[in-house]
DNA sequence: TGCATCGTACGAATTTTTTTCTACCTTTGA
DNA sequence: TCAAAGGTAGAAAAAAATTCGTACGATGCA
């Protein structure tokens, strides 16, 4: 019994790729890599061979219909994310949600504003 | 000017002994090795040399005066935690806090008990 | 005393991740 | 038609992270 289902995870690099493609949609390299470079230098090669990396570990797709691949992540978003929370709140607080909320809480980086938005948040969950 | 407080970002494996310490308390290599061997098949030089190496790295500091070497974490749990969630927070939901809470609230493996925490602990909040 | 045990240090090998170089193909437009 | 621009692929280098082997000093105890 294979397991092909057991989810890949990016590394650092291949993260800021999905977050560009998140962003964008199914985009070609030069897209995506115009937009790293707004943040980071970095090489067109660079970015294209990590795509071709993260498409033969299933992390994307493409479409290589036209001469300009077009690239897909491979999972929805939401999906991906709520993984990497997932692996997140198990290792860094012993899998308990509550206490990550606690600390997010105590962050002196979390505005008010944001802290509102969380009550309003749970206030909504209440029906 | 130097830069000596800029925080260092531990690897996974950094990490890994970073959460034993913080159970443990101030540890030998031993003691932090025998924590890891329960949980993945490790060896204690290796864990040795990440000891070491996150020395070097001011991670951890180390009481030499005795032949077992006492190692402790350098920066107190919390500020290191609330760094790694703030970078999390960053580079997954932009930035808002908000919106990884509502990703916590949609993720199947908050339970509900979890979901009643986080709701009890802002209702304190609002004092 | 002498051997088994447990500790550290150091060096190096291995593996993984990241980056770059180069070859070659396709498209475009002068 | 041919050169320039822009695309992919593959090999390989470089850098970072992980793992292990071995030497050697301390300690404990028969």
């Amino acid at each position: 019994m294979k397991e092909q289902n057991k989810p890949v995870e990016p590394t650092k690099s291949e993260l800021e790729i999905l977050q560009v493609l998140w962003r964008l949609g199914p985009s070609t390299v030069r897209e995506v890599n115009n937009e790293l470079i707004k943040v980071k230098d970095t090489n067109y090669t660079t970015t294209l061979k990590f795509m071709q990396l993260m498409t033969d570990k299933s992390l994307l797709t493409r479409d290589e219909s036209q001469m300009k691949h077009v690239y897909s992540v491979a999972e929805e978003e939401q999906k991906t994310k709520s993984h990497l929370l997932d692996k997140f709140v198990d290792s860094m607080y012993n899998g308990s949600a509550s206490k990550l909320v606690m600390q997010l809480i105590g962050n002196k980086k979390t505005s008010l504003h944001e802290l509102q938005e969380i009550k309003d948040l749970l206030k909504n969950l209440e029906d």
